[in-house]
DNA sequence: AGAAAATCCTGCCTGC
DNA sequence: TGCAGGCAGGATTTTC
């Protein structure tokens, strides 16, 4: 769920809170956590103390801490939230989350960080970095919308070759990354396209105001904290955000449609729920993939 | 090779 | 009351 505004919240909270600090002390607790950092967990513990924090940067729904380490190198610590991972900054004397997964003290004696995550499809893993700073294990992820070196361009005419569904191509991070599948429905309604059209059969324009509107509601929804359905998803003081109050697609079956008022829809698509207005988005002709 | 399905995981909710 | 099953779904792995 936390889809790029959600990441980007996070990503903030660390700005203020961590970067600049000094870590005295990485724990990780199971094994599951760091299963993409393959040394593992014990090595990736080893590497992180004494670091520095330098910077906490994003891209997509990746982010990562650059950091300094004591013998004068730099590398990445990243993290993924994965459907339900928090990163939270709390006074070490705080009772321990049931599902906590990591915990970070620094040499200053202040708050402490903590990875908690129920669902378990977060993880955490340590990457060298490219010249650009982006950490090499996630170099496959494309750039997201809100970044300078997104080529809307270039993905619409990378998109217009694909023969798949519109929505699969928004959900692929390796075409542009950020969006899940809350913002692609709400991308999608914006545009008055069902998620289930070919990107082939789709006008280039068309395609870009796609892209458009799923940077644009991308920006709102982090002008607003981002969006939460229920407790998972949280800044690193524990807050949620509150732009589920303007979606106008994603959750709302039943609702009526606030372009035209026929009720919203929920669809099954990729093994999840797609939310879509019958009458905006009519269905394709062709039911081809 | 490109596209799509299978897989991982826990908690909540529904229905019997 | 309890239990089974469905649902939430991002990224990687496997299959076609």
């Amino acid at each position: 769920m936390p889809e790029l505004p959600e990441v980007e919240v996070v990503r903030r909270g660390l700005q203020d809170h961590v970067v600049g600090r000094t870590l005295a002390r990485a724990e990780f607790y199971g094994t599951r956590v760091a299963r993409r950092h393959l040394p593992g967990a014990h090595h990736l513990a080893e590497q992180l103390g004494g670091n520095h924090v330098a910077e906490a940067r994003r891209r997509g729904k990746y982010l990562w801490m650059v950091l300094d380490t004591p013998d004068g190198s730099r590398h990445g610590l990243i993290t993924h939230l994965g459907m339900s991972g928090q990163l939270l900054v709390e006074d070490p004397g705080a009772p321990d989350e049931k599902h906590l997964h990591a915990r970070f003290t620094f040499d200053d004696e202040g708050p402490e960080l903590r990875f908690v995550d129920q669902r378990t499809f977060g993880g955490m893993a340590l990457s060298d970095l490219d010249d650009d700073g982006v950490p090499e294990a996630i170099e496959h992820i494309a750039p997201d919308p809100l970044e300078a070196a997104f080529d809307a361009k270039a993905v619409v005419a990378a998109m217009k070759k694909r023969h798949s569904a519109v929505k699969r191509a928004l959900l692929d991070q390796d075409l542009v990354s950020g969006i899940g599948n809350i913002y692609a429905d709400e991308a999608l309604w914006r545009a008055q396209v069902h998620g289930e059209r070919l990107c082939s059969t789709l006008t280039k324009p068309t395609l870009h105001r796609v892209l458009d509107h799923a940077r644009e509601v991308m920006l709102e929804a982090l002008g607003q904290g981002g969006t939460s359905f229920d407790a998972l998803y949280v800044n690193v003081n524990g807050a949620s955000g509150y732009f589920d109050r303007s979606l106008n697609a994603y959750g709302q079956e039943g609702r009526p449609c606030r372009r035209c008022g026929t009720l919203i829809r929920r669809e099954s698509f990729m093994n999840r729920s797609s939310f879509s207005c019958p009458r905006c988005q009519p269905r394709p002709r062709t039911l081809g993939r």
